[in-house]
DNA sequence: CGTCTCTTTGAAACGCGTCAATGGCTGTGG
DNA sequence: CCACAGCCATTGACGCGTTTCAAAGAGACG
């Protein structure tokens, strides 16, 4: 395990103290860490496993933000007093999460400016992120939608295997919808052309990816 | 005017002193206050007029994120060290507003941590919208998502006027489209069916919301 | 008064959501 | 060890919402 983004810069002293102050936490799969709408108490870090960030309309649809993998943080808006959270965590493997409740974290991130800045640069990188989102939502295809959000899976939380880089989580073609903002049906659709494309290979659950090359030829070309 | 939300819990003193490191800016419509992809240079405060935040992707595409009225700021991620914009901002009508340098408002956020606190609570409240944004886009149909631009339009930046809440800054169908993820085609198409239906009004670039109630009802129905 | 930008409306094509039915993998209990 | 139940995935047909393309009208501005 290396060290994450939100420790840079840190002396080592300080590292500890954050250290001292975390409860560390297990959760088993599907166990929830935070419910959209409860009030934001706590400010997490993912050791082991995978969280997923979901949210629900108030027409009930459920959108899927993003996965939160090792060395990710969650929950920066616990440092906004009398906040609430605006979306989901729930764990998808099995977890170990280090968490600092409200209070711990506040005062943490005053002593330590440092630690402030560097969830500040987390939150910024973060928006950029759902503005890229955002924009391929608004301006693009379901294909083109699909593939970057498989290539990005692989990116972020893929292991290099001889057989491609496969996503270390497990993902179902629903989660796979939710995140891209179309239906199961549509995705098992693409995703098995794919398939037979020799572009990636599936299982239950599981996604590897061939040839992200040629994924992302089927990202950015505007007709099949 | 009044106190914009930036300088809640602040002293008169370090008001004065945030006020002092500003360099008052005048725009003209069109002109551009920042630039998608540049060095993240300045952080902004609106006073008078009206800037549109938009992004252009890779292949091209126009999205617009939000509008920025007088009292809203802009530019948070210029705190961020060697970080660049990841949209552009641009004047929309005569605008002024307060600039500070990267260095200066990086000093000021350091000096001040009131005012640090009150930008992190401004990104995490813009966090949320974008959030929401994101999740219109994957879940809801177009009529909604307009209806729901336009109300959000009246509501943040509208003017109460005998002839209903009329958007105080020039909005073509354009941007409409741009703002919601559809094209200017289905813009019209819909505000003049809401037009006879007498939910609103439409000039040229102008937008008044005679029946906000309807609107709201055009905006969570299922089907028409 | 002409030009440019913004807007309207129509008709046709198509992407993708919706519904329905089937098939396969996994884990559990007899 | 086999059978069942439950979840996940596949595939087809159909219909609707939107985009696309085309063409013309209406304000605003110099």
């Amino acid at each position: 395990v290396k060290a994450p983004p939100l420790f840079s810069g840190l002396s080592a002293d300080e590292q500890r103290e954050i250290l001292a102050a975390a409860r560390p936490r297990q959760l088993k799969p599907r166990e929830w860490l935070a419910e959209q709408g409860q009030p934001a108490d706590i400010f997490a870090l993912v050791q082991v496993g995978h969280l997923k960030l979901s949210q629900v309309s108030a027409a009930g649809a459920e959108t899927l933000v993003r996965f939160v993998g090792p060395g990710d943080c969650f929950g920066a808006i616990a440092l906004v007093p009398a906040s609430r959270y605006p979306l989901s965590a729930i764990a998808v493997d099995a977890c170990r999460a280090l968490t600092w409740p409200r209070q711990v974290s506040g005062g943490l991130s005053h002593r330590i400016p440092q630690l402030k800045s560097n969830i500040f640069e987390e939150i910024t990188r973060r928006m950029t992120g759902v503005l890229t989102m955002a924009q391929e939502l608004a301006t693009e295809r379901v294909p083109q939608r699909l593939a970057r959000a498989l290539l990005r899976l692989a990116e972020h939380g893929g292991t290099v295997t001889p057989g491609g880089i496969e996503i270390s989580h497990p993902v179902t073609r629903q989660e796979l919808a939710e995140l891209t903002g179309t239906t199961l049906f549509t995705v098992s659709r693409l995703m098995s052309q794919w398939e037979t494309a020799g572009l990636l290979r599936t299982g239950r659950g599981a996604v590897a990816i061939l040839d992200p090359d040629g994924l992302e030829a089927a990202a950015s070309a505007e007709n099949e």
